[in-house]
DNA sequence: CGGTATCCCATTTGATACTG
DNA sequence: CAGTATCAAATGGGATACCG
């Protein structure tokens, strides 16, 4: 395996998932989604190994998903929080989750539910503007301002 | 590492992951969505290994994501389309890439359009039933008829 | 063209032990 | 509690060669 995770990829996808992509990484930020702070609470959440843990979060802290608070009264570092970037990854998530709920099998072990009405969320879709559902046939992929010339050759000039 | 992706995991995310977490999938799945269909066209545009790439195509295939079709006039297998389950990772797929295009440096290398106006598609958000945006704390996460004793005891009764 | 079979090596993982 | 250090084993990745 080359050190650079995906290699000479211009794509968006590519580089979400050099930050998001490895292993355990997205179930860690599940995790802090659902509240967890702790590196005790995330380990045993997760049944993960420790140095795969610290190595998980350290790089996400790095990478500027999670930030770290000190806490009063604690001499250890502090608690891992979301950021404006990993909060940003709820979409994410939560299609992800659906999608597993949808495609798996057995129900659904956790629901996510409007605090104020207690329904639940709507199943995450792909809209126009003005919101209105697109398939995926409705939509064109054009090469954007950050494409290179394999990708303008790819998708028409 | 075991063989089970992620072990004793009571949720839809690993449920997912266990799919299209794995290295190369779900570049894999984006091409698929970009239209490509045949072996050598995910291998060129991706520049993978073609022991890695026939592993992601099978599992892909054996998963429900992609499907296969036979191609009058060519004696191989066939091409490779996206199944209903397979489509059904359309939003996750954008949001990786809204992502991606947000935080990573750099002008996005390609456009998402609605076909019909040529228009932007819309962020990706997580909303109510009604449409309406949510944010991280206007949700609440609550054990589902999937949960196990575990689950239940961490978000309440 | 569309793969499969082999080989080798860098990485990753998880277990255990240890530390402030 | 919150990690770091070390280590053996498994795995994943890429290259190359081969085949129908």
């Amino acid at each position: 395996m080359r050190h650079v995770e995906f290699p000479d990829q211009t794509c968006s996808i590519a580089r979400a998932l050099e930050i998001v992509g490895e292993r355990w990484t997205l179930l860690v930020v599940r995790e802090a989604f659902f509240g967890t702070r702790r590196f005790g609470d995330f380990e045993a959440a997760l049944g993960i190994a420790k140095n795969v843990l610290s190595d998980r979060l350290a790089k996400l802290v790095a990478r500027g998903v999670l930030g770290r608070t000190s806490v009063v009264g604690r001499g250890n570092p502090g608690d891992y929080h979301l950021t404006a970037k990993g909060k940003d990854l709820f979409p994410i998530i939560i299609a992800l989750m659906q999608w597993g709920d949808r495609w798996g099998d057995g129900e659904p072990p956790v629901r996510v539910v409007e605090r104020a009405s207690g329904d639940e969320i709507a199943p995450m879709r792909v809209t126009s503007q003005e919101g209105a559902a697109l398939a995926l046939r409705e939509v064109a992929i054009l090469p954007g301002p950050g494409a290179d010339e394999a990708m303008r050759r790819r998708f028409g000039a």
